[in-house]
DNA sequence: CATTGCATGTCGTCG
DNA sequence: CGACGACGTGCAATG
């Protein structure tokens, strides 16, 4: 979990002209920006605009270099063509340095890495813990129940004798609910199962996936996190 | 198309650590990272390693605030408290700035923006013009063929009387197989149309996605985009 | 190593 | 403004 890769981070302002190859092409004319240099090689070339996606980058692994400007280009203006490429894939990133206006390095050292809580493994975790929520009497036969075409989020008992098959997601859309029609399709041929329904928990549910999954017949749960996350410590399971 | 927003970028290193509350909560313990601060609003915090998604961030619209620390904070050696709330949502970045190693702001300008070329409507517009590619006698009805679940990419007349709804991807993989069958099925039900039958076109298509498309009687087909775009400018369409 | 499904996804486009 | 699909998606977990 943690990244505990170190090396120094050299930022640098220059006005500079920006070309990527890859999967796409895309050019920025010259303008001031902002390069910022990884010690694992990645760069990004931010504008100050945009959110945190640069408007061009590099990933890892890669290798830089530096090159003369060809003939043109010097009498443009350009003083030096910075070339990252990537090792496996042809993807290529060509800065051409038109004028540097600041440029520092420094050593970041090891980062004790990101803690994160509350994304969807821990709803799911919630949620098996309150089978209730989902409808009276259900018990959890497994979390992660494990089919051909993947795995299914929560799979429970039914005291009437079928199986009700669960997809949790923190957004529900209609990819989620696709997935949920082929996991209960799929598992409504198992014998061993009896009828199985299906329901597709999230915290929110975009009308779009609503109307297709009560078309097809399988419930919509909408999961308060909050209040979910308030019962988890005690034991308080009833209601 | 252009980002011509323009203001002042500010980039920050120091030892700090930081709390993300929001959709989900997140903390990194104090370490040396590099702080931008952008002239939108918002904040990136990035470390040394990964690719260009910081470890932490605040998007636009957001306001920033200076605050003291609190007394126990203040012992732990930390001399500032950045606090970056988010104007809609209540999304909030709390930095700890224990000590400030470097810190310079610069004036960027307008940025001309991004020029971009090679994704998927290029494709689909490739295959507008070589339709002989999906099969013999094939005549376009239209790009973007609406429909009340979403624009059909391309909808073909089949000289024996039929039509032919073509799915154009990048990559083809079981989403779009999905979107397509659910396109056919509507389709379909067109009287004028006649029977419709279903083409599943990507640059590569996933063993999965195959499997599925064909199992529902839709035809695969493996776009070379080279090739394609050779053709596009000379009028050889023979062959 | 390929595949799969999540993401504080972000970003455009269209209704 | 919300919904939806594409993305140079990136990324981690998993078979």
């Amino acid at each position: 979990m943690d990244n505990n890769d170190n090396g120094p981070v050299r930022t640098v302002i220059a006005r500079c002209g920006v070309d990527y190859s890859g999967r796409l092409t895309a050019h920025l004319d010259p303008a001031r920006r902002l390069l910022i240099l990884k010690a694992d090689g990645s760069v990004l070339v931010h504008s100050d605009g945009g959110s945190y996606k640069p408007l061009n980058w590099m990933n890892p692994p890669c290798t830089f270099k530096v090159q003369d400007p060809a003939p043109e280009e010097a009498q443009a203006g350009v003083t030096e063509i910075w070339l990252v490429r990537h090792t496996k894939t042809d993807d290529q990133l060509r800065i051409q340095i038109y004028e540097v206006l600041q440029d520092s390095t420094v050593e970041l050292g090891p980062d004790p890495g990101l803690v994160k809580d509350g994304v969807e493994a821990h709803l799911q975790r919630l949620l098996a813990e309150q089978v209730g929520l989902v409808g009276d009497g259900l018990r959890l036969i497994q979390r992660e129940y494990p089919t051909a075409i993947g795995p299914v989020d929560l799979l429970l008992r039914d005291p009437a004798g079928g199986t009700v098959a669960v997809e949790v997601k923190r957004r529900g859309e209609i990819d989620g609910v696709e997935q949920l029609t082929r996991y209960v399709a799929l598992l409504d041929r198992d014998p061993a199962l009896g009828p199985v329904r299906g329901v597709f928990a999230a915290q929110v549910i975009k009308p779009q996936a609503r109307v297709l999954a009560e078309d097809r017949g399988l419930a919509c749960l909408v999961l308060d996190y909050d209040a979910m996350r308030g019962l988890e410590d005690p034991g308080l399971r009833l209601f």
